[in-house]
DNA sequence: GTGGTCTAGACCACC
DNA sequence: GTGGTCTAGACCACA
């Protein structure tokens, strides 16, 4: 799977990872339990450091993404996609409504939201 | 409308008024062209730093969700919820497929999170 | 309040400094609401290097035990020695089976288990 | 007695394997003086690392929990449950020091310890 | 002033 | 080989 990053943009590096993966997850490039590539040889990739990957890595082991294992590696969590913290829900509804307030400012209503959901649904996965 | 800051937070404060602004034109607290408190009075009654309150404005306005006048003020803008900026349409776009990709990481698939759509939506409309 | 930091220790030196300001709120050197010294200025006071100081105040603002605000810096939570997250539970009771599971094999039996967590509640606290 | 590895745990494997020793022999799972499966035949039951299971034994060892002897295998010290090192004292005091600090942050007060506690030695001691 | 991010390079523990 | 810890020093955003 392709990561890219872009060192200019607002958002932090580390963030720009994690959301890569979650999409690279959400798309079907990257399956439960498949490994992904090492903190320093993803860094040397990426032409970025080893602590920033290393912390991109952090944050989605903390959210129960992937699994980080000391001698073993990183891989995708074998429960991602089925399982669901109880405290995330809070955290979703919180993103969501945020969105949703977002959209109505610049004039999305209801129908248009919903249509823009379903159109990127369809991107991220055929399945 | 009332305004609450929670400086306990993690979220920045002007980025805690911003998003409460936004809910409140979404959810009809505010209507388009209805004046907004000036800076400093609306830091003085927050207790927060005028700079806050401003940084907060200027995003705001950035976003064209409201109108600075120096000399009349600061109001909703007339045509928000109708007028959407065309750049926004991108912006709009790429916090959606985050929401869906880490919806999906976390067992949010297609029916649950147009339900939750529709869930919160109708919290926002009903008012 | 007085932090000691052990270079030679096995246990690493931000779970030292996590551990011992737990041990202070518990004793009552620290107050619910009390400024904690901020990441550079403890990381000079204690000759350690600042990022050490963060992670410590990173893994006990995860634990809801400290709250950060960027600007204005560290504090100990308003409602801890009260409020438990759910999860929290599970740890609790898989961090005290191990030890009394190794006590046992060392001789403590659940009478000794007992009186010893009786003497040091003494120790911790009057209240 | 069966031992379970879990290979997506955070915990070492090796610290998973004496920990799950030392609950056997709490539990009443294993009996003082009994035999140890040998460091080979274990690791190839559990499909780890010969070392991994070497290094478990050594730090139990270490404890005085068991005993290793190089032409006779290893088992169960006849003394574990009675004898305690003066050392683990301190040790022992330290770590429950550190539980009972990190409980009252999250909420737990001295009668929710000790009943946890009783609960917990209940749960252990009815095999 | 505060904490957060990123880089660079060291050493250690685990397997 | 892997990730984790610690150091040193830079720059940025927030208030």
């Amino acid at each position: 799977m392709l990561l890219r990053i872009d060192v200019n943009s607002e958002e932090t590096l580390y963030s720009q990872l994690s959301n890569q993966i979650k999409y690279g997850i959400a798309r079907g490039y990257l399956m439960p339990g498949e490994d992904l590539p090492s903190v320093r040889g993803l860094a040397s990739e990426l032409g970025i450091n080893m602590h920033t990957v290393s912390k991109a890595y952090a944050t989605l082991k903390e959210e129960g993404i992937i699994i980080i294992n000391r001698s073993k590696g990183v891989k995708v969590s074998d429960e991602v996609l089925i399982s669901r913290d109880d405290d995330y829900g809070k955290i979703f509804d919180k993103k969501m409504t945020e969105l949703i307030a977002e959209g109505l400012c610049n004039g999305y209503d209801k129908d248009q939201f919903m249509n823009k959901a379903n159109q990127l649904f369809d991107e991220i996965g055929g399945k």
